[in-house]
DNA sequence: GCGTGTCAAGTGAAA
DNA sequence: TTTCACTTGACACGC
């Protein structure tokens, strides 16, 4: 088991995320602004080895303009010892990676400018993936899209996309229930499909199921993975009180985190906290883990 | 320097 | 009809 917070480390003094706006787009502003991020991703790895903490979704944003047609430069090529470099310091820490394309990758919409935009996308963060050359495991985390009052062609839509997909991005691609539209039971359907697996979210799951008990629910999701998968990744968040449903919690709540791992039994599963507060909240949570002997409460051999 | 409107991109619920 | 939220704020203009 690992344990991991998405895209930013609000300790350090750095961003992996910086960009500029299109119109200012140039070829040294690209190289800058990626020189810049990797640099910074390669010292949240470090951070997280340092604490632990051995699962990490990369920002979407390494590459400013990755998938847009202004930018020709050929980053694949000038960055690769970079990607590499990184890559190699992922598998000596037996790191897990994750990435999650934004919403606009929509690969069952009606309209075939996002589809096309979406597979570009795709291409570009798993480019990134190939590049560190990670295995299999590493994965591209999409939601199923929109429903367009018909899910039934919506999900076919959806499988038609993956069928056309190259290996490389189908291999890393997995589906994840969202809060509103597709549940638990939808990605199966679209795992039947497919046969790609489904990144399992507890606080989707209690915004919209369709009755399966948490246990019951992570054991369906866990058996959509295949060993060259790697071991279940899931999202693990909670309400935010007061808030509008659905909203992430800001902190970490250690007594609810404590009875979501009663449902786990013997899975072993991969965390990731979506969380407001990052890091500060994945560090508590490795303590708990540690505490109950989920993770071994000696330091990695750094 | 600081405050703040806006940023490449889609969808659907809420206001 | 418009705004807001989404895995994540940061850029860049105007004062």
């Amino acid at each position: 088991m690992k344990i991991g917070y998405p895209c930013i480390n609000e300790t350090l003094p750095c961003s992996s995320a910086t960009t500029f706006r299109l119109a200012s787009y140039s070829e040294e502003r690209l190289i800058q602004a990626v020189t810049n991020n990797l640099a910074c991703l390669q010292q949240i790895l470090e951070f997280n080895v340092q604490h632990g903490l051995l699962f990490f979704r990369m920002s979407s944003d390494l590459v400013p303009f990755g998938s847009h047609p202004v930018n020709t430069f050929n980053w694949q090529d000038y960055f690769k010892p970079t990607f590499a470099a990184i890559g190699q310091y992922i598998k000596q820490n037996n790191l897990r990676i994750s990435m999650h394309p934004d919403q606009f990758v929509v690969l069952n919409s009606p309209t075939e400018h996002i589809v096309q935009n979406s597979f570009a996308e795709l291409a570009y963060q798993c480019a990134i993936m190939d590049l560190m050359e990670l295995n299999k495991s590493a994965k591209l985390q999409i939601h199923a899209g929109g429903v367009y009052g018909d899910k039934p062609n919506a999900i076919m839509r959806f499988a038609d996309a993956v069928q056309v997909l190259p290996d490389n991005i189908r291999a890393r691609l997995v589906v994840e229930n969202d809060d509103r539209s597709y549940s638990l039971q939808d990605c199966l359907e679209i795992h039947e499909r497919t046969n790609i697996p489904i990144l399992f979210d507890n606080f989707h799951h209690e915004c919209l199921n369709n009755g399966e008990p948490m246990a019951e629910a992570l054991r369906l999701a866990a058996q959509t993975w295949q060993p060259e998968d790697g071991i279940l990744m899931i999202d693990y968040s909670s309400q935010s009180p007061g808030d509008r449903k659905g909203k992430h919690i800001a902190h970490i709540q250690l007594d609810l985190f404590r009875e979501f791992l009663t449902h786990l039994q013997d899975l072993d599963v991969d965390i990731m906290l979506e969380i407001k507060d990052k890091e500060a909240s994945a560090v508590q949570a490795l303590a708990l883990l540690r505490e109950l002997g989920y993770v071994p409460a000696t330091e990695p051999v750094l």
